[in-house]
DNA sequence: CTGAATTATTTAACTTGTTAATCATACGGC
DNA sequence: GCCGTATGATTAACAAGTTAAATAATTCAG
């Protein structure tokens, strides 16, 4: 009688952008596995070619990848020699990342079959769609953050 | 020169996906963590009242949680009583899983600030534009999955 | 110039994601 | 009934997400 009636299970915003994006990614990740990097490890990579040498925290914001996570991505593409980093010279706790000439090469091989799935993925789900679900995200997004000031 | 032009870092599909996934959960991660469960946890609990008792693989389907995963978190809830488990009768290899009394306290408590967070987003971002995020999503996510035939 | 407050990054602890391997039960051919 | 295989679930191992706490360097009030 009393119970609250929840939203239809299937229905709910968080799960229908977990299934997009899994749908995407699942045609992603076998290519990145089998060049050696996860998915996360390649968006640093590739933020890192398109930015060049950069603060941490900037790059945390552009890759979407919060510190704590980031910090672990680093010292794991460091160890590789994919990354360098080292201490702004004004500012001693700043750390500066830049991806190295290991790095830029392993985009150079990783990149074709990058946009080769891009290509796939635009023609299965159809360029048009693609481009106005691009456009409701950033709408839809741009309405919700920040939070509210709880 | 041969230098691959990857495309423009800011717009990959995974990442306007993830950017607005987060967003929404944003709005819903203190709530849930102020009642003590995670957001897998809480799908999971909302699955197996929407379902009934319910086998593990059709509950890894509705939740879209993977079967390793699911299996800790069911531990976890098992172990806080939230859930009740049995091996099918039939078939000594299926598990059968059902949301306990406890379980349903659990969600009445939650369900209603649930609703409202829903109720805050709908109303920030547009009752259109989600239904029109909806609507994109499936079509996007039907049409790229499964993945191709390998 | 010293020490409290700030800022950038890392660690810690726990949970989940991802792939592969294991374990137990069920099924099918013989 | 026995054996190989298939299926459902769990475990293992490593990477990443999330929140909080710790560490280190800087800034600024006094």
């Amino acid at each position: 009688m009393s119970r609250v009636p929840l939203r239809d299970f299937s229905h709910s915003l968080p799960m229908a952008l977990l299934r997009a994006r899994e749908a995407v990614m699942s045609r992603f990740r076998p290519m990145l596995r089998a060049h050696g990097v996860t998915e996360q490890q390649w968006r640093v990579l590739r933020a890192l070619e398109d930015s060049g040498e950069i603060e941490i925290s900037r790059l945390a914001e552009r890759s979407f990848i919060l510190m704590p996570s980031l910090s672990r991505i680093l010292q794991n593409l460091e160890g590789r020699g994919l990354i360098t980093r080292r201490a702004a010279a004004a500012d001693q706790r700043r750390v500066l990342v830049a991806i190295s000439p290991k790095g830029l090469e392993l985009v150079g091989e990783v990149a074709p079959h990058s946009e080769a799935n891009y290509a796939a993925i635009a023609e299965a789900a159809g360029e048009d769609n693609i481009a106005r679900l691009y456009g409701l995200l950033d709408q839809v997004t741009e309405a919700l953050e920040p939070p509210p000031e709880d």
